[in-house]
DNA sequence: ACCTGAACACCGTTCAAGT
DNA sequence: ACCTGAACACCGTTCAAGT
């Protein structure tokens, strides 16, 4: 797993093939079929191996818990950043149910239940998965000309996106992703303290998509 | 691009080679490259080609206007369970882009403005692929064993895992996916509502993860 | 129990050549 | 301007065989 993951940090997911890895260890490629199943599961298992860094500390003030857990995680993807574009596989690893077992666990402490409870679980992983997904990505990209090309697309032509220009959208000196993500992870917390912050909207049906 | 949307619908992106796009338009797979520069190239193509589905209505109500959207969006990603993976790479393309144009400016008639719009945009952004991705990857993986696994290890250990056994995390038939979207959109929702609700937390920095 | 060697089917991509 | 054919280097994976 560590010759994986050095593979992966270094040369990409299409860096890591079964021949690369077998280098790594003095081995044939063929022998670590003895091991593994698929490449695939030497991937699964390369991403639950690297949830292995995100320390659990001694449970205090529930809040606390919650914001270190969150920034930890972002920090192992980004350290990663092969890693979020993976989660497009399942990753049910006992590394990575540990960590979740500890979020929920602050998140309860909080006294928040039931569906309350589920949707804000819900919402602080896709937060996470979001934006390490979406950073991971424009840090992976060798081309850092693509997210200018994109700006320079908005600005371009001012009158069809009016408020993407306004409001700076893709204008990387304007925020910054660190602030981005934390003042999310406020926003998100602030919910678990109104009442009823979930209630649905009056002309909701929660079956409308399908 | 039909062809390639077609063929990724029916199976999957590690089904669409080259050559089997080639076959579907009756060429040699070579003749692609006078088309396109590389693989890649089509599959940022073929992404952004389906957010042409996702129709822009005429703006009305704000909040109508932001519910609409993101439910389009995520029945978008859904209908092509390939699709959410692939924002592993820099989608930017004209359809995503006036998308989130149509998006921003509902809010900013919401009343949203500077770092409060940008961190409203991102929660969202951040809610559709995260909870795409994460409920496509269960529904792309034909082993549907692979949660059960899962919800078995958890169940398997109550002591390791008493707040996850007592939410019943991952277990498909305590929570719908659809209302658990839903009522993650209504959180955010809310917190446009309340003035502050991104004010940072007393001992936050938000310099603290790198 | 663990590894090697040879082999197979299949990739993405290049390039000279055709029309 | 657009397509073909042959070819290259490189994949993941299988399987019989070794120790």
């Amino acid at each position: 797993m560590d010759a994986a993951v050095d593979i992966l940090d270094r040369r990409g997911t299409s860096g890591l093939t079964m021949r690369s890895l077998a280098e790594g260890l003095d081995v044939t490629a063929t022998a670590l079929y003895w091991h593994v199943n698929t490449k695939e599961d030497v991937l699964d298992l390369a991403f639950d191996h690297i949830f292995g860094e995100v320390a659990l500390p001694e449970p205090t003030e529930w809040q606390h818990d919650v914001r270190h857990l969150m920034k930890a995680w972002r920090a192992v993807l980004l350290r990663h950043p092969w890693a979020p574009a993976w989660i497009g596989r399942p990753v049910l690893g006992p590394h990575v149910l540990a960590r979740t077992e500890f979020l929920q666990s602050a998140l309860s402490r909080g006294g928040l239940t039931d569906l309350h409870l589920a949707v804000t679980t819900h919402l602080l992983a896709n937060h996470v998965i979001g934006s390490a997904l979406t950073e991971a990505t424009f840090r992976r990209t060798s081309d850092p000309g693509l997210r200018l090309d994109a700006r320079r697309h908005i600005t371009a032509d001012p009158t069809a996106f009016p408020t993407l220009n306004a409001s700076g959208h893709l204008d990387a000196n304007r925020w910054n992703d660190d602030e981005l993500f934390e003042r999310g992870l406020d926003a998100i917390l602030a919910t678990t303290h109104t009442k009823n912050a979930t209630a649905p909207h009056p002309n909701t049906s929660s079956r409308a998509t399908h």
